[in-house]
DNA sequence: AAACTTTCCAACCGCCAACCC
DNA sequence: GGGGTTGGCGGTTGGAAAGTT
């Protein structure tokens, strides 16, 4: 099918935002939901893409965008998430609320890429952590248990990807399915402690709690709440965020958890968490 | 103080999937 | 069910700010 372009080029401005500009969105958004961002602009009298109008509001002039240095409990969140869920910045922004995910996209690939980057150039062998723990710095620490996880996650999403294919002939049920990977863990290699994570009884929780989470319909009209309210998107995990509930941080963390419990386990007392002190001490 | 380099992040781009008619 | 439209997402870029020589 033939793509549209999001909006006329014809002398549509780019670039940088105006406080003028930005004044004209925020107020009409706050006395209009947005609603159609492709019209938004014509209606709020800026001469800007739609697109760029939304990204505008939802990256930068959303009244409840936290800014500032991220807090070591946030870096820490976004390395485990990240390890987890790969780049899925909406998906790890839902669980920051007040982050955007261009906000932790860009701390991503400033911060904690660079020191991958830098721990791979010092560590290109990738030996064991064990044997490199002596002397290496906390940050190195951070740069390798990432990798860790991400190799770890890696693996086991190719393990469940073969899993569901032969689920698919031996009719596996849901009921079945956490014993199923309580089987296999008992002579499971170290690397699916994902698989593992995910198939417990934790990582169900969690799973269901998010699943349930994106699908819940977005609320229409009716019951508008007083404050300015994008309408919810389809799939927008930032917007989520801010209806995580408690219940489903208390899984989300559980689930975390255990995930360092057990990479504790088969990384002879690794720490999932290096000391705050020296590692937040190089970024900010 | 000037030139150059690096870092940071706001903004853009293109793809894709959900939605709507 | 199919095609067009819209919004969301992740990757990338460009320029300002900060740091270094």
């Amino acid at each position: 099918m033939g793509r549209t372009p999001c909006c006329e080029s014809k002398g549509v401005k780019k670039g940088p935002w105006t406080p003028e500009e930005d004044k004209l969105l925020v107020d009409y958004v706050q006395a209009n939901a947005p609603g159609n961002w492709r019209m938004l602009p014509k209606l709020a009298g800026l001469n800007r893409c739609g697109k760029s109008c939304r990204l505008r509001w939802t990256n930068y002039l959303r009244p409840d965008i936290k800014r500032g240095p991220f807090t070591p409990e946030e870096h820490k969140s976004i390395l485990q998430l990240h390890a987890i869920v790969g780049n899925k910045w909406s998906m790890i922004a839902a669980q920051l609320p007040g982050r955007t995910d261009n906000e932790i996209k860009n701390y991503w690939n400033t911060n904690l890429k660079k020191q991958l980057r830098q721990q791979a150039a010092l560590n290109p062998a990738g030996d064991h952590p064990g044997l490199a723990l002596a002397g290496s710095s906390s940050s190195s620490l951070a740069a390798r248990h990432t990798a860790q996880w991400e190799t770890a996650r890696l693996e086991a999403e190719a393990r469940l990807s073969m899993l569901s294919t032969s689920a698919a002939t031996t009719s596996v049920t849901a009921s079945s399915s956490s014993s199923t990977a309580e089987h296999g863990a008992a002579d499971a290699p170290s690397s699916d402690v994902f698989l593992r994570l995910w198939n417990s009884e934790v990582g169900d929780t969690f799973r269901r709690k998010s699943v349930r989470e994106e699908a819940a319909p977005p609320q229409k009209e009716g019951g508008a709440p007083a404050a300015p309210v994008l309408r919810p998107p389809r799939d927008d995990y930032s917007s989520a965020a801010s209806n995580v509930t408690t219940a489903m941080m208390a899984d989300y963390h559980a689930f975390l958890d255990l995930a360092a419990e057990e990479l504790g386990l088969f990384h002879g007392g690794f720490s999932l968490y290096p000391p705050a002190d020296g590692l937040f001490s190089e970024f900010h």
